[in-house]
DNA sequence: CGTTCCCTTGAGACCGCTCAAAGACCGTGG
DNA sequence: CCACGGTCTTTGAGCGGTCTCAAGGGAACG
């Protein structure tokens, strides 16, 4: 299990090619120099390296400059779970400096770069930029409600709107940092990781997703996803709240 | 559907019966002071009515003070997934406070008196004293980890393993706050909940709360719920993380 | 050119679902 | 005090969605 490197120049906040976006929110000055002064490092990774381990301590935070990577869970028996997935402008490992262990681990999909925040200056980002504070509850907050909307999925969909729902969700967020591309995606997982995240199995997830190929809601082949029909994708996924997707970066 | 109605003589913050409770952290003086002031209402509900609506709007933000809630979301054709139950001490409409319209809703079990806050003064509560801001989010991000095990839940485990799961972890929660005597817990929910919040239905729910008590794990009967055998409970339930029950109050 | 990883397809088993009906409990009104 | 309706729990029967097991094919890579 390989190391990640520490990336020579780091990029200065204040160039943070993500922050350009007009979907991230804009910063005071002075916020973004503390952000700047917050991070003390950037690290490479390479495809299937981790992040985060799972029930480890973890001094550290992380916001994903680039790359893929995904939340999941595993039981002893290996079954896994994956949470959400890990996408440039996302913060990962809050919970594990607020608190306990992380109860999560964090692999990366493609290779990363991620900017690194210490823990034990959350506190000064609190105290001194409520602003950042305030940003960072809101992230949290958001992010629960993405969960709420995957337990929906997983409890109550059937296979076809739950991939429906995935395909749609992930094509969406992507699509808000410039990932979409004439309205094709890359996406770096694999069926199994899919089916790991549908709660389904991997022969399921495959014969469901030829279903939706079949009916022509999307394509996807090659590791591209095209999104030929979104309404009816929708309609198949019961998307009912469309969260707006502007939000605060870190 | 009725509305809420407001207590005459609410409880003020620092003779609150919770606080008492060593499960909740101290708090310095003058944030007592500030929640004091940030909470503007008492209100005291029936079982059965909504505190906060799907979809909508809302100024409010809560803390339950006594009894049990649950907070849900369901597709237009009435398919409903239970998120989690809302016991004292929990906060909730944080959300709606931060950012869109509620993604969820929230009805009561029981009879509940909840403390209301403005979302207006949030952000006071963020600039002005700090450590309550940290509070917040130290909050949503325990409760994303309890999503997390949720999800791993009905994503991975078995119907036995799920509600073996869920009864530990209401039993465990439940202690915590004081609501455990004698080793029995009184469960407002009917299985009509159990099954929407394991994703399963309420035949298949009813059957394998059968095999439970057949195992001798557990008792529940009348409403009452009583854990016979918590270790082996725990097992069959694949419980790997157990987090520590301290937390903040707001 | 063999190995490995991933996708695909088929066959059969089983877990959990739906439909249906009966029993238990409770509050209300005659 | 009993009859009644409503809500919740329990049980049975049969169906089907999803699972596991197994094997073949394609692409990438050393």
């Amino acid at each position: 299990m390989s190391q990640p490197i520490s990336v020579l120049t780091p990029t200065p906040c204040k160039e943070c090619p993500l922050r350009q976006r007009d979907i991230f929110r804009d910063r005071s000055p002075s916020d973004v120099a503390f952000i700047q002064e917050f991070k003390t490092n950037e690290f490479f990774y390479q495809p299937n390296q981790t992040i985060l381990f799972e029930n480890a301590k973890s001094d550290q935070l992380f916001t994903m400059l680039s790359g893929w990577a995904f939340r999941f869970k595993t039981l002893e028996d290996g079954r896994r779970q994956i949470i959400n997935y890990v996408l440039p402008g996302d913060l990962m490992g809050l919970q594990a400096s607020l608190s306990a262990p992380m109860t999560h681990g964090v692999d990366t999909l493609t290779e990363c770069v991620l900017c690194v925040f210490q823990r034990e200056k959350l506190w000064d980002l609190f105290s001194g930029h409520p602003q950042l504070g305030f940003d960072v509850t809101w992230l949290a907050a958001r992010e629960e409600s993405t969960l709420d909307e995957f337990l929906l999925s997983i409890g109550r969909r059937t296979a076809l709107e739950r991939l429906a729902y995935l395909l749609w969700f992930l094509f969406d967020k992507a699509k808000g940092i410039g990932l979409v591309k004439n309205n094709r995606l890359e996406m770096p997982m694999r069926q199994g990781h899919l089916a790991d995240t549908l709660g389904l199995s991997l022969v399921h997830t495959n014969k469901t997703l030829q279903k939706l190929r079949e009916k022509g809601s999307i394509q996807l082949n090659d590791r591209y996803l095209t999104i030929i029909d979104e309404q009816s994708l929708m309609r198949l996924a019961h998307v009912e709240t469309k969260i707006p997707n502007s939000r605060p970066l870190i």
